[in-house]
DNA sequence: ATGCCTCAGCTCCTGAGA
């Protein structure tokens, strides 16, 4: 039996949900992160959601941020943000599916190096670390995905040297990066061939989708266990194509018997 | 250009995103 799981930051599941509704029916996924919901719990489209055929966890924030994990089978020992770390914002969902723990994360953006958000922003990853640490002890098998915000190397970069140093591309985020990889944990876009120029993001400024001019910031990192049922890791460009649509695109993890 | 586009909100401008 396979198994498919896919992360996908929305920016606005409000605006998105008719989008993520029809992506669904046409990609069947036993897991699906959502980042960005942008809207309070008492908003959330359960409703519509479970008409689809998903169970749903998710939490919420008033105007930014916001996580949900959808699944197939209900979702148990659920867990919200990083234990131990206050944080004002929603940023974390974790999860058992399946018998796989599910991490969907939407890590911060830090804006610009030396801000106070990128200090939060390194703050926020040296929690994370720990506790992915923690999980990785009690859940060999175990995926982390959402939107990074973070590129491995100039591969994920439409313009390596004019984006030098820039937020995202920091070596101070990438050491962080390659921290999570320390754990066990590999990018499993990366264990697959690829397209020339694969991103997941891209302005809504100046036709960054048309120009191909781009970001791979989201990102889908599985411990051994769950790299060796790997059979397949891919973006899929196609809702980016919609009329309306997030400025990131989905990343799609499919796993063999 | 300290912009460009998109979204939320105490909404006709601002903050934030990336």
């Amino acid at each position: 039996m396979t198994m498919k799981l896919a992360t996908w930051n929305v920016n606005s599941l409000t605006v998105r949900l008719p989008q993520v509704l029809d992506w669904l029916a046409a990609n069947t996924v036993d897991v699906l992160a959502l980042q960005e919901l942008k809207l309070t719990d008492d908003k959330f489209p359960a409703q519509a959601l479970a008409d689809a055929g998903y169970h749903a966890q998710w939490f919420g924030q008033k105007t930014y941020n916001g996580v949900a994990l959808l699944s197939k089978t209900p979702a148990t020992d659920v867990v919200k943000n990083i234990p131990g770390f206050e944080d004002e914002q929603s940023r974390v969902l974790c999860a058992t599916v399946n018998g796989l723990r599910v991490i969907g994360a939407y890590f911060p953006n830090g804006q610009a190096p030396g801000s106070d958000k990128f200090d939060y922003k390194m703050r926020w990853l040296t929690a994370l670390r720990e506790w992915v640490r923690a999980e990785l002890a009690a859940h060999p098998q175990l995926v982390l995905m959402g939107d990074y915000n973070i590129t491995f190397d100039d591969l994920d970069v439409w313009d390596p040297e004019g984006l030098r140093e820039t937020i995202h591309c920091t070596t101070e985020e990438r050491q962080h990066l390659q921290a999570l990889i320390d754990l066990g944990l590999t990018d499993a876009v990366r264990l697959f061939p690829q397209p020339e120029k694969n991103f997941s993001w891209w302005d809504y400024r100046d036709f960054g989708f048309r120009r191909k001019r781009g970001l791979r910031i989201d990102h889908v990192l599985v411990t051994e266990a769950v790299k060796s049922k790997a059979t397949a890791c891919a973006v899929d460009v196609t809702p980016r194509k919609n009329e309306r649509p997030s400025d990131h695109a989905p990343v799609v993890l499919t796993l063999g018997a």
